[in-house]
DNA sequence: GATGAATGAGGGTTCATTCAT
DNA sequence: CATGAATGAACCCTCATTCAT
């Protein structure tokens, strides 16, 4: 009995995941727009299944990406406790984050639209990622590195902007102007 | 007689200004998915009307960024002609660019979204913007002072996803993170 | 001055035909439900003179045909006083009818559409055609060649409908069922 | 717990049915171009629920008519087996086919149009009912009683405009007339 | 918890008709 | 009289969300 509990909460721990891997595959392929039918056919559930695990669509795009927003965060602080320098280590967080956004590309829009079903994820992105990249940018301008006026959370917003990928404009244009802007965030030359 | 006739072309065109106004601000406000109802009832006439003037929502959504892409385009052909260095001419185009953009910030969005009734949006500014930013790129290359890889097209689209604003990443945030993607598009150093 | 006012009215006469010409055609090419626009456009006149000419749709639907009702119906007086058998001069009539309906196929679709409309029209038709078409039958009947069960209305109906065109259903089918019908009009043979 | 998801099932073939009678009875009122609006409304349904059921109007014309030929196209195979002369097998069918458009007179019109949203039913009418009518033509004109020049396809689209009715040509008209043709389709007579 | 049928507001677009000039 | 811009009801269809089972 205890069993048969243990395997219904299975169950439904299972149902949440096949979501959030369906929303993740049908955003890149649809945009973050597409239908929530879409989602739950593709996750092979019905459609009430989706809005007993995420009562409004804004919960689950937040839900999907919280997931890698996380993953980034922690890479932030593992690079900084690697012994490199904290420019590259920088570079090295920039170039995995757009890594992530340039192949789940809804996660650019997400942070652009001013849809108020995403807003939530605004906000999730705001608690989770900018302290990431905030404690790379203060160990990088401690070091001289970097212009001290960069802000974590403006950066962030531009490399999620570059990300949005479209026609004639793909993924290495987006990875070749993120670098190009890391590099107008040196810090500037004296003499 | 000749002048009731006048009075009532110059009426039909200020429906049409107040059109293209009223769709400017509603994009601005609500994006450029803006319903079609909205816009007309923003600009005080009926739904009708709004398809006189522009048979599709895509021409109208055309039609309210069109100037803009003219005046920029323009404005190349000018700085050219003028006797700053190709690095300035550049800044000063980019900046006016920006202006626009941060101005009337629908416009970033519209280049970025897949929306069939934005593609030609984007067919346009391809045709209009991209040679004048071309020109000027050229001439950058030509003195010496711009990477030769930098493609006017990557170049623009970059810039018009920077300068898509949102809740703490406004105006000031755009042109501040374009400068810097500037100072990255200068031609490497030597030795 | 007499003169212009003349003129005036010859040029109001005109606009009249030219819709009307107008009309037949666009209903020949795209049905009778073809917006009043591209007929007023076709005519080379502007929306609101159809309006002045024809108060409604439906007038000027009815005003279309109500030219080769009234054609079709002295066709009929014609071949009464013409020298050939009552059976002939019906057969004649009929093929000249067929000939009109597959020719501006529009008016077999009038005729048989439920459409507040297109009601004036059958009204017309009552008036005009039935009495023609009559005419013939009872010379029919009386020379003892004719079904004397059969009515003019139903007859004229049943060609109608018979001439209404579609895919994979032509002019020569039309014309080929209208002949089979027509002998299952003959007198019952006795004997 | 089988009984509730039974009785769910049921419901939901009753709305279908609901909605399958709703249509075929705004379709005799109303016409076949009748709003889908309508068709919700009569059924006492949402209009999602008819695009649940019947993903555009052409479908749902389609299912509306498909049972009608399906048990006209049987009623073909049953008379060939029985014990009575082609002719009248086909008399007896086209009495059936009659009787089917004259009461739900929505299908003479939907064979007729050309509107795409009834193509698919034509295609339907093609496929289910051509055959069956050719079936029992061949075997009259293989026992010399008809016309070996009538097509199944041609003596259907016509039967199905003498079906058509209207004010002051009714069921009994329709019947008369097609009658009529069918004595124009017997084999000629000989010398 | 899971299901999916039902709902209905809302979106883009068309077109008959009106009316000021 | 002629014009054609303006109107807005109506149409087809989509999709987020609810809720009875």
């Amino acid at each position: 009995m205890t069993e048969s509990i243990g395997a219904r909460q299975a169950q439904v721990e299972r149902n949440r995941e096949a979501l959030l891997a369906a929303a993740a595959a049908v955003f890149v392929e649809q945009g973050v727009q597409a239908p929530v039918r879409v989602i739950a056919d593709r996750a092979g559930v019905g459609i009430g299944t989706v809005y007993r695990h995420f009562p409004s669509r804004a919960e689950l795009v937040t839900a999907v990406y919280r997931h890698q927003l996380d993953e980034c965060a922690s890479l932030a602080r593992r690079l900084l406790e690697e012994d490199v320098s904290p420019a590259v280590a920088l570079t090295r967080w920039v170039d995995a984050f757009v890594e992530f956004l340039v192949t789940k590309h809804g996660l650019g829009v997400a942070l652009q639209s001013e849809d108020p079903s995403l807003l939530s994820l605004r906000t999730l992105m705001l608690d989770k990622l900018v302290p990431a990249c905030a404690s790379l940018i203060d160990a990088g301008v401690a070091a001289g590195q970097l212009d001290p006026r960069l802000t974590a959370y403006a950066l962030m917003r531009a490399i999620g902007n570059l990300c949005i990928l479209g026609a004639h404009y793909g993924r290495s244009d987006a990875k070749d102007m993120v670098d190009r802007l890391l590099i107008g965030c040196r810090a500037p030359q004296h003499g």
